[in-house]
DNA sequence: ATAATTCGTTGTAATATACAACTGAAACTC
DNA sequence: GAGTTTCAGTTGTATATTACAACGAATTAT
């Protein structure tokens, strides 16, 4: 069984040349997968509505992206008429996002095209190590919620 | 223990969703970690040097990028003094790549940097866990590279 | 009320990327 | 061995993604 700290720096770098090779391919990946739905977009869309609705500021925040980008991306689905903007009654500063019919069908069928691919690519894995994986994959990203900051310097 | 059909699906969707948010944070923490180097070329700069020197074509095919992205990202290191080209005796078509002392040494501060990052993340990771993850990364990413044609139509 | 904060947009620029056309070099065909 | 095909890499051109800065409108705090 691993123990020394040498073998946990070995997994380290493992791990980190491992997600960065995923990083750098995810683009072009991603372009087979869906070339239809504007490539960024997709994913914005796909948390809008797994928030059940959301505002431009939360998809900036979770995807550490400029408010000028997620603005930008917004316009762009919604001229594809894939999303819509609510404002809110209490407060005129904030836009609800929500998919549109036509935004929850684009998703659906992506997302049923991306299933299969990674059932595919998964299929002779175990559902143990599925789950696994999908385990340390949740705990990893969970872990940078916490760490982010970086340069802002808050209440100065 | 997961057995059911339902779980397994759970599990892809997770993978994929987990998989896909890390994709789109990664540029912006890859430019918190090392500002000064150009960025993407990091990439391919550490891959040179993994193989121990490489071609163009090569690190085209292992990061899914067009030929000429790969041409103009070899041209910025190249202007930055980190990689050397070196016609092939054999074949002057190929140009063999290989990291300057200079690029070696960025390579290894810049690794250092995301080594303490990731280092931090992972801090309170068994070993056991680290290894097992780092496992199933590479098992992910290695299923890829039997996948990608998608498009070609070879010997036609 | 006035000031400070928040949410979002727009101007501008840098970077990353792909596709197509092209050059030079090798390999293959006959 | 001339002609064709394939391979490695470059360059022209266009698009996409992104950030930063300046701004406008709405809200909150003083």
């Amino acid at each position: 069984m691993p123990g020394t700290p040498e073998e946990r720096n070995e997994s380290l770098d493992v791990i980190q040349r491992e997600l960065t090779a995923f990083a750098r391919r995810a683009r072009a990946a991603a372009a087979r997968l869906h070339p239809e739905l504007p490539l960024v977009s997709y994913t914005l869309l796909a948390h809008i509505e797994d928030q059940h609705g959301c505002r431009a500021t939360d998809l900036a925040a979770h995807y550490m992206l400029d408010k000028s980008t997620v603005s930008r991306q917004i316009g762009t689905l919604e001229k594809l008429g894939l999303v819509e903007r609510h404002p809110d009654p209490d407060d005129h500063r904030i836009q609800v996002l929500h998919p549109t019919a036509a935004g929850t069908q684009a998703l659906a069928s992506t997302q049923a095209s991306r299933r299969m691919a990674y059932q595919e690519r998964l299929a002779d894995w175990t559902e143990e190590d599925l789950a696994r994986f999908a385990k340390y994959l949740l705990r990893y990203n969970s872990a940078g919620d916490t760490v982010p900051p970086a340069q802002q310097t808050p209440k100065a």
